[in-house]
DNA sequence: TAAAATTAAATTGTGTGCAATTTAATAACT
DNA sequence: AGTTATTAAATTGCACACAATTTAATTTTA
């Protein structure tokens, strides 16, 4: 009994860390054309959202730190997506906008979600399973910080 | 009405590029006494069960290429964890077995998956939910190639 | 206000993950 | 048999992801 549950978990974190790198691939045919990564795309997500967001704030919303967004941001400067500047009233922060080429993208974007259902292909009914199921588990993982 | 799908196809993306990152800090945690990481946990997994696999057979389980695998099992080679040797059979195929270290290990992470049931704390009945919904999302993503 | 503590990014170092290419061995074909 | 095609690893190059540390700025506190 016990051990069924055992095997149960691992086929979960399994299907999980599989589950993530077919849907990074997906994304990455889909996003070809935009010419950024799956985890830039989150950001310009959040900046045609907000326009402007601190490292810190793209941080707490993505869940990423300084060590993986400073560099990727960088990336994303050099291939004239953002812009970053120091905050005036607070030197330690670093102002992340986005910039009118990156603005650009979100028109260019507007199809992925469409592309994405197509190719998932999912009953309305399942993903709504699926959501509240990762939400459940989300709830638990981050629960322990 | 399309629009909320296609919202909701964005949160579970997004949720299990998550919850993948989630499960990897919790296996870091609990695999830290092995020095393993959940990769090589994984290869390890498989060679507890078969002693001897080639790289390709790992890759086809895995669900990754060479380009990941040969550095990650040269890692593992070098902590003394499993051997490398080309077969005598086919000489393009690398054989690899978990030493003696390799499966001493065995018993050190017997009680991993208990860990693990505790810091996730759901119901059977959720995970259940769970391990069906991300059998048929992988389906869906697999089928693609 | 000066020293100590905290905070935000950046940096350093390690380990994936994968596309694309290369190398070597085997299989298939003429 | 000799050429071509295929296959299995390895290699190269790039982009995360994160722990740990460093640097600089701001707060807190004595």
């Amino acid at each position: 009994m016990k051990s069924e549950t055992l095997k149960l978990e691992n086929q979960i974190c399994f299907k999980i860390y599989t589950a993530e790198r077919e849907i990074t691939k997906l994304y990455r045919e889909l996003l070809k054309e935009l010419n950024v990564t799956y985890p830039q795309y989150l950001v310009l997500l959040l900046l045609w959202e907000k326009h402007s967001l601190s490292v810190k704030e793209l941080g707490q919303r993505l869940f990423l730190d300084s060590g993986t967004l400073t560099p990727m941001l960088k990336r994303m400067e050099i291939n004239g997506l953002v812009e970053r500047k120091r905050s005036a009233q607070d030197e330690r922060s670093v102002i992340i906008s986005v910039t009118k080429k990156g603005e650009a993208l979100k028109e260019k974007a507007e199809c992925i979600p469409d592309q994405l259902v197509e190719n998932i292909s999912m009953k309305k009914e399942d993903l709504l399973l699926l959501n509240n199921s990762l939400t459940s588990i989300l709830n638990q993982l981050q629960s322990h910080q």
